[in-house]
DNA sequence: GACAACTTTTGACGTTTCGTCATATTCTTC
DNA sequence: GAAGAATATGACGAAACGTCAAAAGTTGTC
């Protein structure tokens, strides 16, 4: 039996087919050209009824991003449940990360947009906190993979404030990867490896310096995540050559 | 004798008039407030005017940023030229970092508008492009830094690609640092030491994961964040003072 | 099935802001 | 001081936002 209504169940719809609207538009066309009123002829509904689903333009925004964060905790939660070391877990995490930035780059740039003040700052405070958490449920699969390593002894527990570095560390550089990437910068053309690459590495370092066994050195980072992609993200590695196939053809 | 004549002085300090009233604005009352109509008001010139400096809104953020990142360079480069071991330098460059944000956290909050693809898709090529000259320019000093170290051998220069994986590491630190202290996060209540602290923390350790001689478990990296403070930004950490005094009277 | 009470939808409307442009004003030069 | 160039002005049309009273639809009751 389910638990919602027909009414319910239908305004739930709508509210998916409202945010898949946005997000194409948002997508295709940019943010200058998602209005409410193109949202609205799009679904072959009035204002009014967009209006009544969304406060504002912002709120729908931050409902894509709740939707994108939400996938980004399924990958995420993928990783956290790898068999295998703690250190190959939280390198799980490393490979979700990049492989979701890769499939959805539009998303990212989506929960970029979230994060600047002038959309935030239109936001109901719920739907703020709705956000919050989410991101509170990302750092949290994440701070328990380096309990779980701490507790098995993976990383020596002489400093304080380990965890909360290490996730600090790795969060940060997933962020500010996903900035540069944005920031229109063709690495390649500069002679540099890919962000993704670079951020693969330098995460590997940054759990070297906490110590987090075994470390880089005894084994090869890039064969890991070649295992790591095959084990866990085979479909999504999938969609990645048809994306790439396309785009070359 | 002055370069310009009477008419581009005028026009020149109209422009700054111009973006100090939008800075002012967008400080006070955030992005929502700041409008032409608003402005032009305020530095008591028609709207038809402002247009005539600033093709439209989002270029005056713009300018706004380009001017935040020349303080940002003024800061490095002090950093670049301070007198001690290449490690030393570029911890100041870590300073430096921290010490702006603190000092200047709205215009943190400015460069990560401009960030956002709602702005960035309005600006011209060609503001587009200072921007971009600009932040090369910001990497382009922390480069030569790392250079010199490869070259005097404080780097161990075995593997390929490290100066682009040092420079990318700290770059992506610093505005995930940043993009974190926005997000709204209070992170000490939450038990964790403050962003900046542990940026400084992992922005250590993954100098040492590179070799960069010497490591910091040769020496006290609180001190030297101290000392660094001293001899370069005594200035600055003077107002820094005076804001937290401010603030809690 | 008729009626009342309630919910949802609609789109016209007032408001704000943008960015333009014809006109007015000021400046420069001869 | 007049002609011509440069600059400033603010009224104006267009585009979006967000609201709200009225219309349409739904549900429950007798």
């Amino acid at each position: 039996m389910n638990t919602m209504t027909r009414k319910q169940r239908e305004l739930f719809e709508r509210e998916q087919l409202i945010l898949d609207t946005a997000k194409d538009i948002l997508n295709k066309e940019g943010f200058a050209n998602l209005t409410m009123d193109r949202v609205a002829a799009e679904i072959e509904y009035s204002k009014g009824t967009v209006y009544n689903h969304f406060k504002n333009k912002e709120e729908i925004i931050s409902g894509i991003s709740c939707r994108c964060m939400t996938t980004l905790i399924e990958y995420f939660t993928r990783a956290k449940n790898y068999q295998g070391s703690s250190r190959e877990r939280i390198s799980a995490i490393g490979v979700a990360h990049s492989l979701y930035a890769l499939l959805n780059p539009a998303e990212v740039q989506n929960m970029q947009i979230i994060k600047s003040q002038a959309v935030r700052e239109k936001i109901s405070e719920e739907k703020r906190n709705e956000v919050l958490k989410l991101e509170q449920t990302v750092t949290g699969i994440v701070i328990e993979i380096v309990m779980d390593a701490l507790k098995s002894g993976d990383i020596p527990s002489v400093e304080q404030f380990v965890p909360d570095g290490i996730v600090f560390g790795l969060w940060t550089m997933g962020y500010g990867t996903n900035l540069l990437h944005l920031s229109g910068i063709d690495f390649e053309k500069l002679g540099m490896k890919s962000p993704l690459e670079m951020m693969w590495v330098n995460s590997n370092k940054l759990l070297d310096s906490y110590n987090w066994k075994p470390l880089s050195h005894e084994y090869d980072i890039h064969k890991l995540h070649e295992k790591i992609s095959n084990d866990l993200f085979s479909e999504e590695l999938k969609q990645l050559e048809n994306i790439k196939g396309a785009s070359c053809s």
